[in-house]
DNA sequence: TTTAGCCGTCGG
DNA sequence: CGACGGCTAAAA
């Protein structure tokens, strides 16, 4: 009898495990209900574990002896009823352990068991001797400004670091006489200074009008507009009708968008403090955000893929901006859909989801052609601008010196002598991404991948998938020719080039080795200036700060992206060139677009750039997806599995294949080698499941991923399933 | 996934 | 005889 008495916490651990673990509630704590979702200590084999409760029952009869959890962490739950069942939901998707798709959900410090942060927060204002003194302060000074700026009313440090990154200073010089005083709030604070909004075009009014429609319902909208179409508009006006109706908004940007400019954009027009969720934040900022959405005294928060796991007690709209964007999908470990499950969130929780793009994903688009997402199109850019004038290049029978030819060199230079600004963009970091024998046609390749090294500098070669470095040889290892020879151009090499035509005006590059750190992409916008100027860089380029004097965007070549076997790369390479492509010209300046091409007759390129645009080629590339049997008219699951053995792996793969048998009318395609079979020295394979039907490929997941789990020959085999894969590299 | 523990080999 | 490496089962 006492047997069937819900007795034990059945916890979920950080751990890739799919099952849970059975513990007794600490001594003196009662196994109830009210403990599920709360955090506890556990010891687990020799260490120590923070889990989540994830369920109170009755004890396995044949279960062994259980021990006893350390402590429980939390007065109440972590996640409130909604979250907790999306996550759920997620781990069940994306096939994850439970405890570990929570440690995701969470951010560091409360993972690690720390306890909710305190999320009070600093505000300054004048004293009274302050409000007094103000007027008698030295004109012109920064003490003056700031005093001036709080007499409105007081202000957080986030509205005074947006107001001027060295706000401490005239600070101290303010509190050291007593004419400022700081107060901790859990408050938003009123009275930060708002920029009006601009006057809406028809297009914006419509789309608002669409979403705020909606508030208060599930309403998957698509919001498709071009560059320049006011989008970001629009989501701040649907913000504004959200925050009026006392709720809270959720907006998700791509890594690269998180920007201080953007940032300080939507913190200027809203009413609310915006809080932020990024890489660049520390663990603990990240928690006192988390928290204070928790907590409902944050109204806004704006972040990267991750944010997507923020609680959302007053939820009133989800964000998605460039919603296509690659980087929503995690790549490892739990791999989850940030837009997906935004989207999942949004249908429990009630409330619109506004997906923005100028170049919509397949699958949204789809769904908006079917009718089950609104789509709301701004067709037109805001204002006077016009779409910039296309130039294809065939470069066929034109040398290339530095990967750059004589007509590109004409237009950048006529670009420059109007004292605009050009943009190079070339997606290959590095001086060559190869380095030739010119005698016999060896080329220096990975010894750890099946990849060719790239060039940097004159000296080092550099494999970009393992990170292996060595020198260049003196001499070919193959025939000891002197004849070695860069081929092809990449973002250093055409930096180096334009800096010895052009010596007179700012050149920038902008890849991964220039823009280590966050705000590193800004110093370089600034060294830029807003006269003459080259702009050399790779996809970081594509969006982020608007430069108003950019007329010219030549892609030096994409040619390689043309070809490329994996069924999403035309669409990928559709996105950038548009996004690239509408960096060009601005209201009153005309654009111009150069692209560089030996392909100029390539169906993506004549249907994109001469032919009907994006949804032109959006409609070519379904209609190609239908015939194949691809995404959005089938869903994947691809296993993904790497070992250093090939017999290991092949063993490991036909096991899979074997289970995967017959199963729910899901296809299964026979394993084979990886794109790149060999990486960092481990040998790479795969099998790819494909069906029609969500739920049938889900069915078969539920019953294989125990099953691998199980497998003898999983032991000495790296494995991941990857469902919904963005590729299938 | 991590790790404790078992067993077999090998050097001292 | 004890150290070490490789393999396996178990972690509640
Ligand atoms: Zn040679
Ligand atoms: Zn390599």
């Amino acid at each position: 009898m006492p047997d069937r008495v819900p007795s034990v916490l059945r916890v979920a651990l950080p751990l890739p495990l799919p099952r849970l673990f059975d513990y007794l509630p600490p001594r003196g704590v009662a196994a109830s209900a009210a403990l599920v979702g709360r955090r506890v200590r556990v010891g687990f084999g020799s260490k120590v574990l923070v889990g989540i409760v994830a369920g109170i029952d009755a004890p396995d009869p044949a279960a062994g002896t259980l021990r006893e959890a350390d402590a429980v962490l939390d007065a109440t739950a972590l996640f409130d009823a909604e979250l907790d069942a999306s996550l759920r939901w997620a781990a069940g998707y994306w096939q994850r352990a439970l405890g570990d798709v929570f440690a995701t959900a969470l951010p560091g410090p409360l993972r690690h068991g720390e306890p909710l942060p305190d999320t009070a927060r600093a505000v300054w204002r004048l004293t009274e001797a302050g409000a007094t003194a103000t007027p008698a302060l030295r004109a012109g000074t920064r003490p003056r400004a700031l005093a001036e700026r709080l007499r409105a009313g007081a202000q957080d440090e986030d509205a005074l670091a947006a107001w001027s990154p060295q706000w401490r200073t005239p600070l101290r010089s303010l509190a050291r006489r007593g004419l400022v005083e700081r107060l901790w709030t859990t408050q938003p604070v009123p009275g930060t200074p708002r920029t009006p909004p601009p006057v809406l075009g028809a297009a914006q009014r419509r789309a608002v009008d669409a979403v705020c429609a909606r508030l208060g319902e599930f309403a998957p909208l698509l919001l498709d507009g071009v560059t320049g179409s006011g989008k970001t508009e629009v989501y701040l006006a649907a913000i504004e009708a959200c925050l009026a109706q006392g709720r809270q908004a959720l907006v998700l940007v791509p890594e690269i968008g998180l920007t201080p400019q953007a940032l300080r954009r939507y913190g200027e027009r809203l009413p609310v403090p915006v809080h932020a969720l990024h890489s660049g934040l520390s663990e603990g900022e990240r928690a006192r955000a988390w928290t204070a959405m928790a907590r409902g005294e944050a109204r806004v928060l704006i972040g990267t893929r991750s944010a997507v796991f923020t609680p959302l007690p007053q939820a009133g709209l989800i964000v998605i901006d460039e919603e296509h964007d690659a980087s929503y999908k995690q790549q490892d470990g739990f791999r989850y859909h940030a837009r997906d499950l935004a989207l999942v969130r949004g249908k429990t929780l009630g409330v619109p989801v506004l997906l923005g793009s100028a170049t919509p994903s397949l699958e949204t688009l789809h769904h908006a052609m079917g009718g089950r997402y609104a789509w709301l199109r701004l067709s037109e850019r805001a204002g006077e601008a016009i779409a910039p004038q296309v130039h294809v290049l065939d470069v066929r029978a034109q040398p290339l010196v530095d990967g750059l030819s004589r007509p590109l060199r004409a237009a950048i230079a006529a670009c420059l002598a109007r004292g605009e600004q050009a943009l190079v963009f070339r997606n290959r970091r590095g001086f060559a991404p190869v380095l030739l024998c010119h005698d016999c046609g060896w080329h220096a390749d990975c010894e750890r991948c099946d990849s060719a090294m790239t060039l940097h500098g004159r000296h080092t070669l550099l494999c970009h998938h393992c990170g292996a470095r060595r020198r260049v040889p003196p001499a070919c290892p193959q025939c000891d020719s002197l004849g070695l020879v860069p081929q092809g151009a990449g973002t250093e090499r055409l930096e180096q080039a334009l800096a010895a035509e052009f010596p007179d005006v700012p050149l920038v590059r902008v890849d991964r080795e220039t823009t280590q750190h966050r705000d590193a992409l800004e110093k370089h916008f600034a060294a830029l200036g807003d006269g003459a100027g080259i702009l050399v860089g790779t996809q970081m380029l594509a969006k982020g700060h608007d430069l108003p004097r950019l007329t010219l965007v030549a892609i030096a070549s994409i040619d390689d992206g043309l070809f490329s076997a994996d069924f999403r790369a035309g669409e990928r390479l559709a996105q950038l060139l548009i996004q690239v492509a509408g960096r060009a010209g601005r209201a009153a300046l005309r654009g111009a677009v150069w692209l560089q091409t030996h392909h100029p007759d390539h169906p993506l390129l004549r249907t994109l750039l001469t032919g009907g645009g994006y949804h032109a080629f959006a409609a070519e590339a379904l209609a190609e997806r239908r015939a194949a049997g691809f995404p959005p008219f089938a869903h994947l699951c691809l296993l993904r599995a790497e070992a250093t053995g090939q017999a290991e792996l092949d063993a490991f793969l036909a096991e899979a294949f074997a289970l995967a048998e017959n199963a729910f009318g899901v296809t299964r395609h026979a394993p084979m080698p990886a794109p790149m079979p060999r990486r960092a020295g481990r040998l790479r394979a795969q099998m790819l499941l494909s069906s029609p039907q969500r739920g049938a490929l889900q069915a078969l997941l539920r019953e294989l991923f125990p099953r691998l789990h199980a497998l003898r020959e999983r032991k000495k085999v790296r494995w991941s399933l990857d469902v919904d894969p963005v590729d299938l590299y």
